[in-house]
RNA sequence: UCCUCGAUAGCUCAAUGGUAGAGCAUCCGGCUGUUAACCGGAGGGUUGUAGGUUCGAGCCCUACUCGAGGAGCCA
């Protein structure tokens, strides 16, 4: 006897009942709502995989069922084995006759309840938060898409080559770093991968790295995490181009296997999928930033030469039916790895990736100065400390190659895929300033 | 760091400066097809904290704490 089977009754994941219809199974799970009408009991049971719907009558099971059943509350824990039927009342078309219903695990008032709440109160309880239904969407539609990116790489021969957490040097700026103390000396979380992966490129040539980056930014808003999860592939001989051509496969690759394999997720989460669906195509339009600096010329708050804010990103976007590419940023605004344009030395051959629907940069990448000597000036302009970079500089003092990739913030990608609100919602425990319970 | 808004029952919110209320949740009762079920009843409050103005403050003033949205910055 195992917990996948009761009373010699086989466990079926309430997902796959419907290639069960008139057999007789054993479902286990959560109460997510009752409603009793007299001798019938409409219980509403989630596992995990999905939601059924048990209706327990008075006549068809012993009284120790109807009255567990009865008295069951929300969340509490429940076995139930009965026999699967369609039936077009239920909600999801098929339902669940019992004949034996147990409680495993009682719940007493359980906070979060079938109407509203404020974000406040649902992140204090993020833990409970996440078995609603439009958060175990959320995190099925993130699943897919870390199977999907894995696979997209897989295909391409890009290598898995992870780049440690705990980094003696900065790689986007100092001011946004967590402090650590590593045996005495100070150390930091990393930001991002991006450094080592350049390594591991020169090593397996293609290679990607997936981790969480941590950065203490003061930033409150929707947009931000200070801990979020990045994907970056790396590759030795790739230029520019070859960088935005692997990003519009890479996310086109993800939207398609999302639309295919979680459609009813997205219905859960109302998405409307016909946004989605134009992203399924490449390529994706691609502008400098000198041509998107004349679109927003209208716009007062823009400053020609100065990074695009939030409101402009959403303006670049709303333009478009699919992400959009900009390339060539003014070099003074983008990091000191990047490879200065020999067409135009004072901007960077860096592109980020813009989503639509106001959801932001998704994607930021660029070709690598790949000169040992430009690259050391960079390091020294920008007073970071240049022996911690020794070894990074090894990298173009032994076998140099132009080189380039890209980071993808995971749930800034699955926000746009969902709709969700906040990127509070895509992450199961979101880490954000001020918040790191529970 | 800056700007704006907010804090009243477990939750979401009401309440001319004059007796603190509703829906949901909880508990009790009713109902054999409910779809955030419905119907009847019950319990549930130091109005974020500390001061101040006033005959009287949930409401006006000051400070603080916490939260939300946005800016900057970024993925």
């Amino acid at each position: 006897m195992t917990c996948q089977s009761y009373q010699g009754v086989r466990a079926v994941p309430i997902r796959r009942l419907g290639d069960h219809l008139e057999e007789e199974v054993l479902v286990q799970g959560w109460l997510s709502n009752i409603r009793s009408k007299g001798k019938l009991h409409f219980l509403q049971i989630r596992d995990g995989s999905g939601t059924v719907q048990a209706v327990v009558a008075k006549d068809a099971v012993d009284d120790a069922s109807f009255e567990a059943a009865g008295s069951l509350t929300q969340e509490a824990s429940v076995r139930i084995i009965g026999k699967v039927v369609a039936d077009a009342r239920a909600p999801s078309g098929v339902e669940l006759q019992p004949r034996l219903v147990e409680l495993v695990g009682p719940s007493v008032d359980f906070p979060i309840t079938k109407k509203e709440h404020g974000p406040a109160f649902l992140m204090e309880h993020r833990h409970l938060w996440l078995r609603s239904k439009k958060q175990t969407a959320i995190m099925r539609v993130r699943h897919e898409v870390i199977q999907a990116m894995r696979d997209f790489f897989y295909e391409r021969e890009f290598y898995c080559m992870d780049s440690p957490m705990f980094t003696p040097n900065a790689c986007e700026g100092t001011t946004t770093l967590f402090n650590v103390d590593y045996f005495g000396d100070p150390a930091y979380l990393t930001q991002s991968g991006q450094l080592y992966g350049e390594a591991s490129a020169m090593a397996l040539g293609k290679i990607y790295v997936f981790g969480p980056a941590f950065r203490a930014e003061k930033s409150k808003t929707k947009r931000h995490l200070t801990e979020f999860w990045m994907v970056e592939p790396e590759a030795a001989f790739y230029d520019l181009d070859d960088v935005m051509t692997l990003a519009e496969d890479f996310v086109s690759y993800i939207v398609k296997r999302v639309l295919e394999r979680r459609r009813s997720e997205l219905e859960d989460l109302e998405r409307d999928v016909s946004k989605l669906e134009p992203a399924t195509q490449t390529p994706y339009p691609r502008l400098s930033y000198s041509d998107a600096s004349k679109l927003l010329e209208a716009d007062a708050t823009f400053v020609p030469g100065d990074d695009f804010g939030a409101p402009h990103e959403t303006l670049l976007g709303a333009a478009h039916d699919r992400p959009v590419l900009v390339h060539r940023y003014p070099r003074k605004i983008k990091s000191f790895y990047m490879k200065a344009d020999p067409a135009a030395p004072d901007f960077a051959l860096c592109v980020d990736m813009i989503a639509p629907e106001g959801y932001g940069e998704i994607i930021g990448g660029s070709e690598r100065e790949a000169d040992l000597e430009v690259l050391r000036e960079r390091i020294v302009e920008h007073e970071l400390p240049l022996e911690q970079f020794e070894w990074y500089l090894d990298l173009r003092r032994f076998g140099s190659v132009p080189h380039g990739g890209f980071g993808l913030g995971l749930e800034r990608l699955v926000a746009w895929i969902t709709g969700a609100e906040h990127l509070r919602e895509c992450i199961p425990f979101p880490r954000m300033l001020y918040r790191i319970y529970p």
